[in-house]
DNA sequence: CACCATTATTTAGTGCACTAACTGTTAGTG
DNA sequence: CACTAACAGTTAGTGCACTAAATAATGGTG
């Protein structure tokens, strides 16, 4: 057991890592917020259509695990994103048990659209894009850390 | 306006910082949640612990800019966690706007309770704490940079 | 082939985040 | 002092995340 020293206060609100996370998450997401707002689509609903868009009939367990998400969460969300007409749902012929999610015309003529939200993104937070890459790494080692099965 | 270049196919969901940033403290938030659960808190309950603990009688408002949230948001957690006991409401004597949130002894005590916790979730992070200081750097830029006011 | 564990998805219930609208209080202005 | 704008919180409604339980289909195994 290796020695961690945190400081003086380790509980001091500013300088949870967690915290800034949390606000961080929420603050990008709300950049977002007004460039999806055109296209009907909420932030883990756009998360949802970039999964399509690179592969698009495909399972919903498929889905969760490309998102990361639960498939309680997923349900309902594809529920509403076939109701404003950007994909489908079906039942899968050969195991009845798996829905098969698919873009509709719409849902893929969106992309279009899509594309320019990015570099919309990145502008208005004003970043270096080689900051926001290592941000990105730093974050995926995170993802990663708490993906282990809590090895001794 | 300068270029930005975020190479091919910008949309590739596994390049997003914003679904990093989501799955991230998603993650980090899952490691707390087995911490709290004895204490009978939920993360975001927990950061309003925090916050109090930093400084005990105070305004709604004020935890509303600490803790960046929206009175919204706070008003039925603060409910929440009166129900449970670690703290008191009740309405300012010289300006009947203000809630005054003071913690209970219970909600003071607690605190010797979570001392252990920032210790036990860098543990099980594995990650360095330089590591980690690092990314809550990048995080507290990120959230600058989106709290600016769009300057030209 | 019947039984049973596994798998894929859905439903129900709690809590948080966001928006918009509402209530009540205070402070300024004519 | 009456009027009104600003301020502090609350409420209502939508959507997402998490847990646990339910439903339905599939794949062994005896």
């Amino acid at each position: 057991m290796r020695q961690i020293d945190l400081g003086e206060d380790p509980l001091k609100l500013d300088r949870q890592v967690c915290f800034a996370l949390s606000i961080a998450s929420r603050s990008v997401i709300a950049l977002y917020r007004p460039l999806l707002e055109p296209m009907g689509l909420t932030h883990p609903q756009y998360l949802v259509m970039l999964a399509l868009w690179e592969s698009s009939p495909r399972s919903v367990r498929d889905l969760c695990q490309a998102l990361r998400a639960e498939p309680a969460t997923l349900s309902p969300m594809l529920k509403r994103l076939e109701a404003i007409g950007y994909l489908t749902r079906r039942r899968n012929r050969s195991d009845e048990r798996e829905l098969v999610v698919e873009l509709t015309a719409a849902g893929r003529a969106l992309r279009q659209d899509a594309e320019k939200i990015p570099y919309r993104v990145v502008e208005e937070l004003g970043m270096e894009v080689a900051e926001l890459q290592e941000l990105h790494a730093v974050l995926s080692r995170v993802i990663a850390a708490t993906a282990k099965p809590a090895v001794e």
